[in-house]
DNA sequence: CATGAATGAGTATTCATTCAT
DNA sequence: TATGAATGAATACTCATTCAT
């Protein structure tokens, strides 16, 4: 009895998630140039081949595997937190202690960082249409207006915050044993 | 008629040097796999083949690129630093404005940076030996001795500047026009 | 659906058998420097990427090759030889019809000696590893002791009688048509 | 005082002999694809270039080292033991003792005689041209008439004689304290 | 002539991608 | 779909040869 198509999509879903899973160590920890579809199939135990059924190319893939990545750090609670009815401090503090609270936790979720944030260490503009960068532009406007944190430019601010996020997302990746800042170091970016 | 051996010397280590600084481009924009010999040889206007004539391979002269960008960065101006007769504030912040400073003027300085730091970046433990980290370990420990400085563990505290340092070197390589920190921003890190 | 096991196993050794096989010649004729992988691939018939797919590189691929030819010699009828129950004269008109029949007969033969040989060749001592000349070492040692080939040192005698097989298969290898030894003219370096 | 003609051509054939004569042991050991310009200017103790100052080519070079060679081995006294007036047991008892006695003294007549030989045991036919080759031919007819010789092809046993010879100035090429054949065995070849 | 730095065609090796099964 | 053997274009590296000095 084949499978029904709805089944078959699953399955395929299935596959190409744990993939995705799966590639983000690879990629993280050595870049496109530096991951060989080669190892990385033999780290993910399936064939050569099998990538190319579901990715069109290496460079396909990478895209796929950074946007899984946002969405792994962008979830609902994260962004949950812009709506919280605290003081920016408050939501500051908040932010920073859920991410080192998951990067210290979760083997994976400094790779996510890692992936979510590289193109944005290296391509400037754009930022506005990113989530991560969004809430925290607000979180500073709103404190400095309430003179909680450092004058200063609000982008710029922001991009200093996540940048130092995602250098020790790069230690981390590097050496799971590294020890991250704790959210008052993190913060010093922030407060001034 | 024969070149003199000095004259050849001469050229050897002009050759050798114009590879060196030429490479360091590509080598911090595109890290090692990503940097491809053929390209290399292109921008530096030389052949593929004389590359090899004073490197054994792409990996050592990667190496040697890493060891001359230390050196462009370890200067005697930078090392005096540590013995002024100031407190600690002032060194850090003529630490902080000469990096700066270099980043904004010279179009390497980013480059020798990334590479000086990108592999403590990623190793743990060694520091010790590095004299960008000795300095800014002995300026911190007297910071925090004058109360100047935050508290917390000097080593940590120390790695965390040069971090923020490497992030910035990347931004600026991958895009001149890139805003950077200016000095009260970039000490934040050290001052809480 | 993917190919069983055991029909990738036997399509791998076909293919590395494929490749040992056609190389023989290669080598045999040009040696190691003068055996260019791209001439090699397009002689077997396929890519220079499948070789490297068998073999780590152009040395091991040879020393392979070599070992092939050894076991191409080193037959079972070959080694019974020795237990024969008939006296060292007939053994050694045994082996030299043997050897000089296959030579005639077999396109290939000369061209396993040679590889079986080559090393031999060029690096004195350790013979005594080699079922090639032990063999022959018991024949002419028997020989001497029932007065029927000349005194002499064994050893010596041995790598006599062996290398002019070798420099036959060399002339064999380059010269498909050239005139051999018969088994008389072989035997006279052992006989005197 | 710029060197007259005449001591400019002195001059200019005693770099070239220089060459050819530090040469020799190279090619022999390597053979021409093994031997590598740069290595040889090295052991030579010149420059690159000055190679092609006097030759046009690593080939060129190659078959100037081998006409070299063969001039070395065929000399005057080698060619008169064809005149000589003895019967043709000693004739090839003066030739062995000779060739032996050059190999046990002479670093370089191995290299001499592999040299000189090389191409002969490749290539078929045109034995008839080469002295070495038409002298032993002589001494062997003769031998064979006055029923000294073992009875057989004459080319086919010239040939036999020159490749023994042959594959041990390899030997001793490849390792200087190889023990040679002694006379008589070096002649079983003919005699049978 | 002699030098040795430089060239570039040639060669070994790698690796993303394809394809028969 | 999944496999992994095979491909071939890309890449690193070598080496005979050239040429400015």
């Amino acid at each position: 009895m084949p499978r029904s198509r709805e089944q078959n999509a699953q399955i395929r879903e299935a596959t190409k998630t744990n993939i995705l899973q799966k590639s983000v160590d690879f990629f993280a920890r050595n870049g496109v140039e530096g991951t060989k579809i080669g190892d990385l199939a033999k780290g993910i135990g399936i064939s050569q081949g099998a990538i190319y059924v579901y990715f069109d190319s290496k460079e396909e893939l990478y895209q796929d595997v950074v946007n899984f990545s946002q969405e792994k750090i962008i979830t609902e609670e994260f962004l949950q937190i812009d709506a919280m009815d605290v003081p920016a401090v408050r939501k500051l503090r908040y932010i920073s202690d859920y991410i080192l609270k998951h990067m210290n936790e979760d083997r994976m979720y400094a790779s996510y960082l890692l992936l979510a944030l590289e193109h944005e260490m290296k391509k400037p503009s754009d930022h506005a249409s990113n989530p991560m960068y969004s809430l925290m532009h607000n979180i500073i406007k709103e404190g400095q207006k309430d003179g909680a944190f450092a004058k200063g430019d609000v982008d710029k601010t922001t991009d200093y915050f996540w940048s130092v996020v995602y250098i020790y997302s790069v230690k981390k990746c590097n050496n799971s044993k590294c020890v991250l800042l704790n959210s008052s170091e993190l913060e010093r970016v922030v407060r001034g």
